[in-house]
DNA sequence: CTGAAAGCGCTTACAG
DNA sequence: CTGAAAGCGCTTACAG
């Protein structure tokens, strides 16, 4: 028996009950007699029912989907998504899954209004909000999710009077970890690669640990050494050229992304120079391509796993209106080739 | 004005106008006089106001979504998504977004009836399928999604019988240009690695490229050099391992794809042979980690970004009810580092 | 434990 | 060019 497209009324029809038994069956009411509903059950699975979430989501303005905004205003309208978000996908939707959730994918620079249309028109009941932002565009842009009463949740740093929660790691634990794991290899002229300025708080915060394992050591951060780079490879490429075209000599670099980090080894190994034999290097993120590269990066790990599913569980806490409280990670320092040591 | 969530009455009250006509304006009818559109479109804006997806998508029966599928049969569990297809999300979600289409994201592993439950919920319009999947299961599950008149488009191997619309590259003609290659090289002893049991067409296919090459060169494949492997990273460095314990010469590999080629990469070089000094290593996918491992992967590219926008472009005709035919998509071989050679 | 009824917010023939 | 009305397929008070 089959009918082209089933409604809970043709179900209702065959089972001889309401079709408002139908619906209550299927949401496992208990008010429905248990025969009455493992009928009803039956008769949909045979007629492959499923509920029209369009009806049921215009009934109960829910629509059980969360949607993730992955920006990354360093792209440049680059096709790829930057990998490190990517690689957190699928504990994304794993986790949205198990709570009854579907995972809307969207792109920032696709829509001017992506901030408020998802859940102004239904599709979404909240936003993860996901990738390394120009701050200051940023925040208006959280400012107007605030103002349009949209409920969001943002993998990044824990900011004064932002609005939303977020999920972040603790970047200037991360900062530090990585400088102090180099001065006690050592290493005393560290280059530091990335954009501290007011749109990238959380390098910002990674550089503000770098300068605290200097303080702690008593060496002296050399100012000369630390290069502005965003988050592309490129841009690493060209800040270790520049530092070499200086004349400026050091032993090591913490980049603030392995991204950089990545940029910053092609560029010294284009150079003749030995890793880490003549400069040791650590990134930051741990992304999937940091332990493929040659020799494999030394990197702080922010856990992509447990964030994700904090992400998950504050925004549908959020839409469900329980308490949801911002998180902060630690991150852990992952030793490999590329600033040649063991652990300390 | 703010109007908490505002709906197309409340625009059409501000407007002066019958909730008709607002409806109408706001989907940009002809009908609607010019000035009373722009009128209602300024007043709709200034009250942030947007269609409810959930209510037009019950009276049209249009989600305007499609369903991205991932599978992947030997990730036995993995929480991390195949790269390859990841890297395929970008290309995709803008290419949908280009036609007004928002994308749905599902793991395979999440849902029993994922092939069935997304179209017949009225979540999304129609499916794409991403992965390298154990076939024989496989086409239970696309008879199963054509029977209940499911719309879909698989990115993999076009077959005979198979229902639904397939776009995908010619695997023969990508294992023949890596055999062709290596064999032009001066290599004679070519190991393949790769699944080419019924399980695995794509795969299979690749093998029978790689044996009309050795037939065009006049060079017999050695079938004691042929390793079975699924797309593991693990299963690379497996094969690699009982290859080289088995005492059978081999002067090169041909890995059915780059994941599987990375994990032979390790072996060999964990075993102290140099690439391609000892071994050359041709890969399949170009994926984006293939350039970055030492040395550069010379591989066999699919056109990711071209049958992203295929996949797409298919799924919305079948959608709408246009004529759409399977793609078979030419390979380029990408030469790097790892056969030792420039392109011939 | 079940049914009749209202209503979620749209789109679209139908009528003028 | 515009409006009144029907209806998409559900969920959920309300009544019994």
């Amino acid at each position: 028996m089959k009918i082209e497209n089933p409604t809970s009324r043709d179900i209702a029809d065959l089972a001889g009950v309401s079709q408002a038994t139908v619906s209550r069956a299927l949401r496992n009411s208990p008010q429905v007699r248990p025969e009455t509903r493992a009928r009803i059950q039956s008769i949909a699975k045979e007629l492959n029912y499923f509920v029209n979430r369009n009806a049921a989501g215009l009934r109960t303005h829910h629509s059980n989907t969360i949607a993730l905004l992955l920006f990354d205003e360093t792209g440049r309208g680059q096709a790829q998504i930057n990998p490190f978000f990517l690689s957190m996908l699928g504990y994304i939707t794993r986790a949205a899954a198990r709570l009854d959730y579907d995972i809307l994918i969207s792109l920032q620079q696709l829509h001017d209004d992506w901030h408020i249309e998802y859940q102004a028109s239904h599709r979404a009941d909240g936003l993860i909000l996901l990738g390394y932002g120009d701050y200051r565009t940023y925040k208006e842009k959280l400012d107007a999710l605030a103002a349009a009463n949209t409920r969001f949740v943002i993998f990044g740093p824990i900011i004064e009077d932002q609005p939303g929660n977020s999920i972040g790691c603790d970047n200037v634990s991360g900062g530090r970890q990585a400088a102090h794991h180099l001065l006690k290899m050592g290493r005393k002229r560290i280059a530091f690669l990335g954009n501290t300025t007011r749109r990238c708080p959380e390098f910002a915060d990674r550089y503000r640990g770098y300068v605290g394992a200097h303080d702690a050591a008593g060496v002296k951060p050399i100012e000369a050494l630390k290069v502005d780079a965003d988050n592309l490879e490129q841009l690493g490429i060209e800040a270790v050229n520049s530092l070499l075209d200086s004349g400026q000599a050091f032993d090591a670099i913490f980049a603030v992304t392995d991204v950089i980090a990545i940029g910053a080894m092609k560029a010294l190994q284009a150079r003749g120079l030995r890793i880490p034999g003549d400069v040791s290097v650590v990134g930051f993120d741990d992304m999937p391509l940091a332990s493929h590269v040659t020799p494999a990066l030394t990197t702080v790990r922010q856990d992509i796993r447990l964030a994700s599913e904090r992400l998950v569980e504050s925004i549908v806490g959020l839409i469900e209106a329980e308490p949801v409280k911002s998180t902060l990670m630690e991150p852990t320092l992952v030793v490999r080739a590329s600033c040649g040591g063991q652990r300390l």
